[in-house]
RNA sequence: UGCCGGGUCGUCUAAUGGUAGGACAGCGGCCUUUGGAGCCGUAUGCGGAGGUUCGAAUCCUCCCCUGGCAGCCA
């Protein structure tokens, strides 16, 4: 029962449903093959992952395979770089292709050889049409298409023509090879779609070898047919080219998968489009594209997202047709759930207030007992320092408090965390300016913290470091990149506009002495503050962290309760 | 509105002719000297109008709202 639980675990989406029809009815022999067909024009994002978790998992549910194929025909907007970067990324979520990385450009040769097939059976026709004219004959929205003068060459004429073309006796752009299928359809593409253009551009793999390149809709049902799959999962804005993609492979009596679109992601205050994330990396609007704040999946990972996180919640949005907007704090709270059971905890402080205990003796200090990760025991404890002088969080102590204020006060106890108990009993300020530059306070030694005697309560507990053992970090905060809900939204051009100003401050913070050391990957839960990350960067000269997520803010919470 | 889609709590997502459920967000409470953690509780929803049916989120009709498509991009 437990079991049958387990595997249920799962949410089953219309995609299972579709692939269990399947299976009844024995469509593919059994199998389940998927594939995940990145163009290498950019970095991965989260939209991404969605649809590799998506293709992955239901190979992973039902036995299957999926391949990973570099859907790379067009040569001017592609790179090595990006190859190298999707691949890294997709391991990194977890997921393995095994020995089933292609490439569209493998194929090039057999799509050649189809579309020389098309061609003979008067499927298709070379056009000599300039773009002006293609578009002008195409027709309307709203009005049909017409026929252009070079739709009736003959099949010798086409033929002879096609082979010039890929042989590069013409000029880019000056002929196109098109389906022939009807210039009335209501669906735009399937009036005569482009099937080669002329394009004498190098490719990041087959150099020079081709001079026509494959428009996406003449090569991606083919790869999929050539390579078995099973269910060619794509987003819902190739739904109207789906009658095309059978109709190349009807025409060319091959094997035949089956596309199935779904609903791609959208996150509030997030851009998901991968010009727009270009533009902002071209323009320094960020650092790289793997900087904390994009939503690329390098640069969740830089930012402190794990694995496990993502994919958690690439289950938890679901599947489905219908456009959606997830609420980041949705993903928010999957590297929540997921950094508590493994972050160490550790103390840090921000924004540093001196506090001096002035009955504690000068020159003394003692280890404290600290707890790794209250979820998890065997993360064991370490020692902290415990020292006259102390630094806390500015934000924890308040000269003219609110009545349900119930950190450090003037003439209030406040517990020290893994410490004593202390009473502040006076505030030292800067004469002139009038700020605040010390807080004395006085410990009761019967307070420690684990000893018999310390079941005294107090409405507080804060965090604090040793002010001579403290070691300092570089600490970045990022926030939200954009200041509106949906800033795809904004009229173009427009949105950047909304770009957040303020989401990156680099602060210097102080923390126990043993933080230096962390390794770049690394994760800690700064004690009320959030979770941090070593970002890739951080050496032990200069340590780096970057703040993954901030914990829920429930002080105010907690200081109601407790009145 | 030419064609193809989509409308279930604030946001996602289940239930496919038989008690509208879950998650996140919200609100309330409990616990806690080391959990900004955990636990418990709670409100809010089938776009609308008809129809079929003992029974409709589910089937039918009409309406309303909404997304995509006119690259030699994918």
């Amino acid at each position: 029962m437990e079991e049958e639980l387990k595997n249920n675990e799962r949410p089953l989406n219309f995609i299972n449903e579709i692939i269990e029809d399947d299976l009844k009815t024995n469509k593919y022999e059994g199998r389940v093959h998927t594939r995940f067909p990145p163009e290498p024009n950019g970095y991965l994002h989260i939209g991404h992952a969605k649809s590799i978790c998506l293709n992955f998992g239901l190979a992973q549910q039902y036995k299957g395979k999926t391949n990973l194929r570099f859907d790379d025909t067009n040569p001017t907007k592609e790179d090595v770089e990006y190859v190298d970067s999707i691949k890294e990324d997709v391991r990194w979520l977890g997921f393995d292709w095994e020995d089933r990385m292609f490439y569209a450009s493998d194929y090039f040769g057999q799509l050649y050889d189809w579309a020389i097939q098309l061609v003979k059976k008067g499927l298709a026709y070379v056009d000599d049409s300039t773009p002006d004219e293609i578009r002008a004959y195409r027709g309307t929205l709203t009005e049909p298409g017409k026929d252009n003068p070079y739709r009736n060459r003959s099949i010798e004429e086409n033929l002879d023509l096609f082979v010039r073309m890929k042989n590069g006796e013409f000029a880019d752009g000056s002929k196109t090879l098109r389906a022939k299928i009807d210039m009335a359809s209501p669906n735009l593409n399937m009036r005569d779609p482009i099937m080669y253009r002329i394009l004498k551009a190098e490719h990041h793999r087959t150099g020079n070898d081709w001079c026509i390149y494959p428009m996406y809709d003449w090569a991606h049902g083919l790869c999929d047919s050539i390579e078995g799959i099973t269910h060619s999962i794509c987003t819902l804005e190739f739904e109207n080219h789906r009658p095309l993609y059978d109709w190349f492979i009807e025409k060319l009596e091959i094997y035949h998968p089956q596309q199935i679109e779904f609903a791609r992601l959208n996150l509030s205050y997030t851009v998901m489009s991968k010009r727009k994330l270009l533009q902002l990396v071209n323009e320094k609007k960020v650092e790289a594209w793997d900087d904390p704040r994009m939503p690329t999946i390098s640069g969740l990972r830089r930012r402190g997202y794990t694995p496990e996180s993502i994919r958690n919640f690439a289950e938890r949005i679901g599947v489905a047709r219908r456009d959606n907007t997830i609420d980041v704090a949705l993903l928010e709270n999957c590297v929540r759930e997921d950094l508590n059971k493994k972050a160490l905890r550790v103390m840090a402080i921000l924004r540093p207030l001196k506090v001096v205990i002035t009955n504690y003796p000068e020159g003394q200090s003692e280890e404290l007992e600290a707890i790794n990760n209250p979820e998890d025991a065997s993360m064991g404890v370490r020692n902290v320092t415990f020292t006259r002088e102390l630094y806390i969080e500015q934000d924890d102590f308040m000269e003219n408090p609110p009545s349900k204020f119930f950190r450090l006060t003037p003439g209030k106890e406040v517990r020290l965390r893994y410490a004593y108990i202390v009473k502040c009993e006076s505030v030292i300020k800067d004469d002139t300016t009038g700020e605040i530059k010390e807080v004395h306070c006085t410990f009761d030694p019967e307070t420690k913290s684990g000893s018999e005697k310390s079941n005294r309560k107090v409405k507080g507990t804060i965090h604090w470091v040793s002010a001579s053992a403290a070691k300092e970090i570089e600490v970045r905060l990022y926030d939200r990149l954009f200041s509106v809900e949906d800033p795809a939204s904004e009229k173009e051009g427009d949105w950047k506009d909304s770009i957040n100003p303020h989401s990156l401050e680099v602060l210097s913070a102080k923390v126990e002495p043993h933080l230096v050391d962390a390794r770049p990957g690394e994760h800690f839960q700064f004690e009320r503050l959030g979770y941090f990350n070593v970002d890739k960067d951080s050496t032990k000269e200069k340590p780096v962290f970057n703040r993954t997520v901030a914990l829920r803010d429930s002080w105010a919470k907690i200081e109601k309760k407790s009145n």
